[in-house]
RNA sequence: GCCCGGGUGGCGUAAUUGGUAGCCGCAACAGACUUAAAAUUUGUCGACCGCAAGGUCAUGUGGGUUCGAUUCCCACCCCGGGCACCA
C-alpha cells in the first residue's frame, strides 16, 4: 500500500529541515546529564498518587565488570518503570550492590588488597557502566550490603531471629579440604575435590548457626496462592519446599529378648516410642488422681489419658463395667486407657470389643485382682482362653519388666506369657526404683513398646512392603545395635557411609548399598508379617522419619535394591488409602525443606553479632553496639582450624560480655551472601534511615514490590529466603504485608557466542562499553529486547545489532518528513491513525506481558507502514516516538525536542488507543478444501456465516476444486475461514 | 535418576493459543546510485517438480484425536537449566 499525500496542508517544507546525522555519542551523554539534574527518576512518596515498585536483582559488583547479559533484566524493568511513570504512577526503581561474597574475598586472598577497596573500585565501574545505558534508576537510594550503615540492620534482623529462638547452633557437616585446611563452599567442591588443589574433600562436623526456615514451610508454600509469580516459578518454589501429604505408619519391632539380663535397655528409646502398655500390680484407689505421676508422664508424652470410674452401682458385673467404659470413654489413636479401678480383664475386654486401635493400656491388678476372685489366677492362663488377642489393637512391641522390690505377684514367666499373647518382646528388666509406685502398692510391671514411624506418600501400597530401610545415621540404629547379631558389619557400613561426600551420596546413578540388621524384625501392621530391617545410604536421615518402607513391586529403586540383595518382592494389592490411614497410620504432612545453615567461616560477610561469655554463654550484642564492624585483617585466608580469619585478630575477638562484663569472645562466623539480599528491597523504601531498617510509613507506601524480575537461578533459594525473612518481619509487625513481592518474573540467560556462559575465565565476555561506543545505548537496549523471547536463554550475536541500529537511523531520518498538524479528515491521516492505534494497543499489551521482541517487531512494522507515506503528521510521529521512548530513551528524547517540545518525552502521558480504531474493519477469509488453503477473499468483519459460505462457493479457486465432487461438510469459522470437506 | 524449559528456513525468531506456517530482523544473492568501495536504496530468499499457471513435501521422530495440529494426547530422540536419590 503506497499512498502519497495529495493535499496535506503542510506548513513546513520537509526539505527545509535537515537534521545532522544521528550521532549517539553526542546525544546519549547529553540527555543522561540533563535527566540526572532534573531528578525525574527520583521516587517521592506522594499519597495522592498510586505507586509502582519495580525491582531487579541488585548486581554483584565483580571485577569482571558488567557484561551484556547483566542488563537484560535492567532494560526490561526500565521499560516497565518508564511506562508506569507515564501512566501516572509514582515509581520506585532502585539500584544497589550485593557486594559481600566469595569472588571478592578470593581476590583479596590472592592480592592482599582489602575487599572493601576492591568493592569500591568495582561498584564505581558498574555505576558508570549502568549510567551510560540510560536506566532510570533512583540513584539517590543506592545501597551497598557491605556498608556498615546497611549491614547494621542485617545484623539487627539476625538478632530478632535469635531472640525469637529461630537462630540456633547445631553441629553440621561442612566440606573440608585436608590439604588447604579450610572449609569449602559447595561451589568450591568440584567432583568431590577441592577446586584449588584437587584434594578429595572430607566432611567435618562443625557447630553452625542455623535459621529455622522450616517453621515457615507451610506458609511459604500456602501463600504462593496469593501472589502473581510465573507458574514455573511457583512450581520451583513448591518443589523446593516439598510439601508432601502422606501417612505415618507405625511398624512394631521384634527384637530378640535379652533374657533376664539387666541394664541393656536401648537408651533414649522413648523418643521413638509410638505407644506402650504399662501393666502393674494391684491398686484400687477410687479417686481421679490415681497414679498422678503416671498420668502426668503419659500426658507429657502427648497421650490422652482416660481413667474411667466404675458404674455407680453395687457390685457391677464385669460386663456392666465393660459397657460402662465403652459408653463413657472416647477412644482414639492417642488414648491411653488407664486402669483406675478396672481390672485388667475388664480393660482387655474393653479393647476386644472396641475393635479400634488405641495408644496404650494401663491395667491395675488384673492378674491378682482380689475384687474379682474368679480371675484371681495365673493371668497368662486366663488370657490364653478368654481373649482374642487379634482383636486387641495395641501398637506395642516391647515390654519392659519392672521388678517389685518385694518380688511379688508377677514372675518373669508370667511377663513372657503376656508378651507372647500380645505379640511383643520383653526387652528389659529393671528393679523398681520405687518412684513408680502407686499410692498403696508398688508397681510390678512396666511394658514399653516402641515402634518406628515410617512416612509414606503411598500408604495404600502397605500390603506390598517386604522390608524396611533406615538411614545409617538414624538414632534408633545406635539404640538397636546391642541387639543386632551382625554388629560389626553394621558398624563398618555406618563408618563407610560417613566418609562419603554429599555428592557421592547424592549420585543417583551409583549402585545402592546397604546392610541388614540381623535379628531385628518389624511387623507389617497391615498383615502382621515379619519383615527384615536394613540400613542403606540412600535413605536420608532428615527427610520424613529417616525410614522407608520398601515396596519393590511398586517402586523402581526398591526393586533394584531388592534384586541386589535377593530380598523378596510381593505383588501389591492396593489398599484403600483412607482405611489404611484410619486403621494403622495417621495422616501427616512433611516438607523437604531443611533449616538454613547460616554460618560461614569467611571474612567477607556480616559478622554474626553475638559474643560467647564464659559465664553467660551466648549473649547477643546489644542493639546500641551495632553494627559489629568487620575489622581490617592482614590475611584473608581462612584459619587452619576451620575458623574465619576473624578468629586470629585477638584485639577484635576478645571482648567483654555485655551482660556480666566478664571475659568473652566474639563470634567469628560471618553470614552468607544471602543475608544482605534477603531484605534489601525494604531498605530501598527508606535507604537513609538511621533509626530503623525502614520507617513504617515508607514501607506502607512502597511495599510490597509490585514487580520483581531476575534470573531463573534465583527463583528458588533467594526468593524463598527473602520471603522467609519478610514473613518473620511481618510476624514482628515490622512490615505491612505477608509477602514481599506481588509479582515475580524471570529472564533467560544471555550466553556467549558458542552457547557457553559468559565469564572472564572463558574470555568470552561482551562488554556493554564496547557496544555503547560503536552503536550507542539505545541500539544495545533495543537489541537486548529484540533478540528473542525474554524468558528464554539466548546466544549473543553482535552482528544482529545492525538491524536495530538501522531502524533507529531510519526513525531519525523520518523526522525530515514531519509536517505540522494535518487536517484529520484527509484519507492518509485516517489511514495512519489506524496504524498508530493498532501499534499503541500491541506495544502496550506486549510490554505488560514482557513480549518485548514482538513489541519492537510491531514498532518496526508500524514504521515500515509510515515510511510509505510522503509526509508524516507531527502528532502521529510524536505518538510513534512516545511508544519507542521506553526502549530507546535518548534518541526519542532528542527527536521529541526537535519537534519543539519543551517537556521531556519521558514525562508525557502514555498513549491511549481507541479500541474501534485498533481493530481491523476488514478481514481476510481463507478458503480451505479438506483443510488445505486454496484461496482467500476479503470481507468486512463480522459478516454472517451464510454470506461467508456463499462467497466461498463462488470463488473461482474453490469452484475448481469442488467441481464434480460431493461436499460432505462445510465448516465456517466467522472472521477466519470456510472449509469444504469433499470426497 | 528426578524436576523445569526448549526443538520451526543458512541464523535469531513470529504465528491472534486448534484455523493462511515462516511476520520482524540478520546473513546471502541480484539491480540502482558511485570512477570504485562502504553507506543507502529496490528486489529475491524453506525444499522439491514445473517455462509458467500451479502442485507436492515441510515446524525433532513415530503414532493418535480433529473438517483442520507448530499448537491437544501417547511413546520416543536430542539440546539447555536446576537438583537435596524425598520414600
Amino acid at each position: 500500500m503506497i499512498t502519497l499525500m495529495k493535499n496535506s496542508g503542510e506548513k513546513v517544507n520537509p526539505k527545509a529541515l535537515k537534521l545532522p546525522a544521528y550521532d549517539h555519542s553526542k546525544i546519549e551523554p547529553k540527555w543522561q546529564k540533563l535527566w540526572e539534574k532534573q531528578k525525574f527518576d527520583q521516587a517521592r512518596e506522594d499519597p495522592k498518587k498510586k505507586k509502582f515498585y519495580g525491582l531487579i536483582e541488585f548486581p554483584y559488583p565483580s571485577g569482571e565488570g558488567l557484561h551484556v547479559g547483566h542488563i537484560r533484566s535492567n532494560t526490561a524493568m526500565d521499560i516497565i518503570a518508564r511506562k508506569r511513570r507515564r501512566e501516572g504512577y509514582e515509581v520506585l526503581f532502585p539500584i544497589g550492590w550485593d557486594a559481600f561474597g566469595l569472588p571478592t574475598e578470593n581476590y583479596a586472598i590472592k592480592t592482599g588488597i582489602q575487599p572493601a577497596i576492591v568493592t569500591k573500585k568495582n561498584t564505581d565501574t558498574f555505576r558508570r557502566q549502568l549510567k551510560a545505558l540510560g536506566f532510570s534508576f533512583d540513584w539517590s537510594r543506592e545501597i551497598d550490603t557491605t556498608d556498615p550503615k546497611y549491614y547494621k540492620w542485617t545484623q539487627w534482623i539476625f538478632l530478632q531471629f535469635f531472640k525469637k529462638g529461630l537462630a540456633y547452633k547445631k553441629k553440621m557437616a561442612i566440606n573440608w579440604c585436608p590439604k588447604d585446611m579450610i572449609g569449602l563452599a559447595n561451589e568450591e567442591v568440584v567432583n568431590g575435590c577441592c577446586e584449588r588443589c584437587g584434594t578429595p574433600v572430607e566432611k567435618r562436623e562443625k557447630e553452625q548457626w542455623m535459621l529455622a526456615i522450616t517453621k515457615y514451610a507451610d506458609r511459604l508454600d500456602r501463600d504462593l496462592d496469593e501472589v502473581d509469580f510465573l507458574e514455573k516459578i511457583k512450581i520451583q518454589q513448591r518443589n523446593w519446599i516439598g510439601k508432601s501429604e502422606g501417612a505415618e505408619i507405625g511398624f512394631k519391632f521384634v527384637i530378640p529378648a535379652l533374657d533376664g539380663s539387666r541394664g541393656h535397655a536401648p537408651t533414649g528409646i522413648q523418643d521413638h516410642i509410638a505407644n506402650f502398655v504399662l501393666l502393674h500390680g494391684f491398686t484400687a484407689t477410687p479417686d481421679d488422681d490415681f497414679h498422678p505421676w503416671l498420668k502426668k508422664k503419659l500426658e507429657n508424652l502427648g497421650y490422652k489419658v482416660q481413667a474411667p470410674k466404675l458404674p455407680n452401682t453395687e457390685k457391677p458385673t464385669e460386663n456392666e463395667q465393660v459397657e460402662f467404659v465403652l459408653d463413657n470413654v472416647k477412644f482414639d489413636e492417642n488414648t491411653v486407657l488407664l486402669g483406675h479401678s478396672l481390672g485388667s480383664v475388664v480393660a482387655l475386654k474393653v479393647l476386644e470389643k472396641l475393635n479400634k486401635k488405641i495408644a496404650g493400656l494401663v491395667t491395675v491388678g488384673g492378674f491378682i485382682d482380689t475384687n474379682f476372685k474368679d480371675h484371681d489366677r495365673n493371668f497368662a492362663e486366663r488370657f490364653g482362653w478368654d481373649f482374642d488377642f487379634n482383636k486387641i489393637k495395641l501398637n506395642v512391641s516391647f515390654i519392659r519388666v519392672l521388678h517389685d522390690k518385694n518380688d511379688v505377684a508377677i514372675t518373669d514367666g508370667q511377663a513372657k506369657r503376656l508378651a507372647t499373647a500380645l505379640g511383643v518382646n520383653v526387652i528389659e528388666r529393671m528393679a523398681n526404683e520405687g518412684h513408680f509406685c502407686a499410692k498403696e502398692e508398688p508397681a510390678i510391671f512396666e511394658v514399653i513398646i516402641p515402634s518406628i514411624k515410617v512416612f509414606t506418600t503411598r500408604p495404600d501400597t502397605l500390603f506390598g512392603v517386604t522390608y524396611l530401610v533406615l538411614a545409617p545415621e538414624h538414632q534408633l540404629v545406635k539404640e538397636l545395635l546391642p541387639n543386632v547379631q551382625n554388629k560389626k558389619e553394621v558398624e563398618d557400613y555406618i563408618s563407610k557411609t560417613k566418609k562419603e561426600t554429599d555428592i557421592e551420596r547424592a549420585d543417583a546413578s551409583k549402585e545402592k548399598t546397604g546392610v541388614e540388621l540381623k535379628g531385628i524384625k518389624v511387623i507389617n501392621p497391615a498383615n502382621n508379617e515379619e519383615l527384615p530391617v536394613w540400613i542403606a545410604d540412600y535413605v536420608l536421615v532428615d527427610y520424613g522419619t529417616g525410614a522407608v518402607m520398601a515396596v519393590p513391586a511398586h517402586d523402581e529403586r526398591d526393586k533394584q535394591f531388592a534384586q541386589k540383595y535377593s530380598l523378596p518382592t510381593k505383588e501389591i494389592i492396593l489398599a484403600d488409602k483412607k482405611e489404611i490411614i484410619t486403621e494403622f497410620g495417621k495422616s501427616v504432612t512433611t516438607y523437604k525443606l531443611r533449616d538454613w545453615v547460616f554460618s560461614r567461616q569467611r571474612y567477607w560477610g556480616e559478622p554474626i553479632p553475638v559474643v560467647h561469655c564464659e559465664q553467660c554463654g551466648i549473649v547477643p550484642v546489644p542493639e546500641k553496639d551495632l553494627p559489629v564492624k568487620l575489622p581490617k585483617v592482614k590475611n584473608y585466608q581462612p584459619t587452619q582450624t576451620g575458623e574465619s580469619p576473624l578468629a586470629s585478630i585477638g584485639k577484635w575477638v576478645n571482648t567483654k560480655c555485655p551482660k556480666c562484663k566478664g571475659k568473652a569472645r566474639r563470634e567469628t562466623d560471618t553470614m552468607p551472601q544471602w543475608a544482605g539480599s534477603s531484605w534489601y528491597y525494604l531498605r530501598y523504601a527508606d535507604s537513609k534511615n538511621s533509626k530503623v531498617f525502614a520507617g513504617k510509613d515508607r514501607l506502607k507506601y512502597w511495599t510490597p514490590v509490585d514487580w520483581y524480575n531476575g534470573g531463573m537461578e534465583h527463583t528458588t533459594l533467594h526468593l524463598l529466603y527473602s520471603r522467609f525473612w519478610h514473613k518473620f518481619l511481618f510476624d514482628l509487625g515490622l512490615v505491612p504485608t505477608k509477602e514481599p513481592y506481588q509479582k515475580r518474573t524471570s529472564h533467560g540467560l544471555i550466553l556467549a557466542e558458542g552457547g557457553a556462559k559468559m565469564s572472564k575465565s572463558r574470555d568470552n565476555i561482551v562488554s556493554p562499553d564496547d557496544i555503547v561506543k560503536i552503536v550507542g545505548a539505545d541500539s544495545l537496549r533495543l537489541y537486548e529486547m529484540f533478540m528473542g523471547p525474554f524468558d528464554q536463554p539466548i546466544v549473543w550475536n553482535t552482528d544482529n545489532i545492525a538491524g536495530v541500529r538501522r531502524f533507529i537511523e531510519r526513525v531519525w531520518k523520518m523526522r525530515e518528513k514531519v509536517v505540522q498538524k494535518m487536517d484529520e479528515k484527509i484519507d492518509d491521516f485516517v489511514l495512519i491513525n489506524k496504524i498508530i492505534h493498532k501499534a499503541i494497543k500491541k506495544v502496550s499489551d506486549d510490554i505488560e506481558a514482557m513480549r518485548f521482541n514482538t513489541a519492537i517487531s510491531a514498532l518496526m512494522i508500524t514504521f515500515n507502514e509510515l515510511e510509505k507515506f510522503r509526509v508524516v503528521d507531527i502528532e502521529q510521529y510524536g505518538v510513534f516516538l512516545k511508544l519507542l521512548a521506553p526502549f530507546a530513551p535518548h534518541v526519542t528524547e532528542e527527536l521529541w525536542a526537535s519537534l519543539n517540545h519543551k517537556n521531556s518525552i519521558h514525562t508525557t502521558e502514555w498513549p491511549m488507543y481507541d479500541p474501534v480504531l485498533a481493530i481491523d474493519s476488514q478481514t481476510t477469509i481463507v478458503v480451505q478444501i479438506n483443510g488445505k488453503m486454496r484461496g482467500s477473499f476479503t470481507v468486512p468483519i463480522d459478516i454472517s456465516k451464510e454470506e461467508l459460505e456463499n462467497r466461498a462457493r463462488t470463488l473461482p479457486e474453490s469452484a475448481k476444486w469442488l467441481e464434480g465432487k460431493s461436499i460432505m461438510k462445510i465448516v465456517v469459522v466467522p472472521n477466519k475461514l470456510v472449509n469444504f470437506v469433499i470426497k
